[in-house]
DNA sequence: GTCATAATGGGAACGATTCCGAATAAGACG
DNA sequence: CGTCTTATTCGGAATCGTTCCCATTATGAC
């Protein structure tokens, strides 16, 4: 998704608050939404607005830390990405409880630029979520 | 994305203001929002509720007549695929003008199911949106 | 320490979508 | 045709996720 990390590094502070976001992200392997990251960082007692949450989960997707997935509600959910961050990936995704596994297709990226290019398309990007029940929640 | 088409026919009464969704969209092959078709629909004269718009989008989704794609936004964008729509396929979208290609793709299809079998994920469905400028956009 | 200013946070504002409920009209029946 | 049942309509209120605003706070450079 990312074409691209960060183009150049904007001179950050270094906030707990910041830092609180990213480790309630790092906690899990699952994509969340910024409500629920919110929620669970107040319920451990953290203090951090919900603005600041927002702004840090847009952040670390800017600088291609995060990937986002759109929910069909309307609902956008965050998960830090592997160390390998750079590279191009999807993810396998839980519909349940929203683990999420790092695949890599790269079959679909050609085939994807191949028909863009074929039908005259330009500045060409795609999504790919393949969504399902991971094992531990098919019980 | 629709597993399968109605399910059952539920009897629906033939009403102007569903018919006058159905032309709206299929009067082009883009991905228009409900509040575009609104838009349109009013600036033609025609005598609609937002809510009826919405109300009869939903429908064509239920029905398998149209495809929905969820930009980034927010926003529910929805159209009227070929009569083919019981056929499985995904989009090529115009970034700018919304204008939509039907693309199909067997060795995603396979790639996708066979990803989440090894990991051993289950009741699986995919999303596969390819984004960019289409020819007459790129002027 | 001081200072400039990046970052914070809470409440208002927003925009898409859904809900509600009284008014309307499709269509079955006679 | 009339009548009757009830699916459908529609506009305004309500939701809900997200963004905006801006006075207050705290980072980091000197
Ligand atoms: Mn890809
Ligand atoms: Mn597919
Ligand atoms: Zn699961
Ligand atoms: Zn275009």
């Amino acid at each position: 998704m990312s074409l691209m990390a960060a183009t150049q590094q904007v001179k950050r502070r270094a906030t707990n608050q910041g830092a609180a976001v990213k480790e309630a992200l790092a906690a899990e392997d699952t994509f969340r939404s910024a409500q629920d990251v919110y929620a669970t960082l107040r319920a451990n007692g953290e203090k951090i607005g919900l603005s600041t949450v927002y702004r840090h989960l847009q952040i670390f997707v800017d600088d291609g830390l995060a990937d986002v997935i759109h929910k069909p509600d309307g609902e956008s959910t965050y998960r830090l990405c592997g160390d390998a961050s750079t590279t191009h990936h999807h993810h396998l995704v839980c519909r349940s409880c929203g683990k999420a596994v790092e695949i890599e297709g790269p079959a679909v990226e050609t085939w994807a630029d191949k028909v863009a290019a074929q039908n005259g398309f330009t500045d060409v990007n795609h999504t790919v979520e393949i969504f399902g029940l991971c094992a531990a929640c098919a019980a």
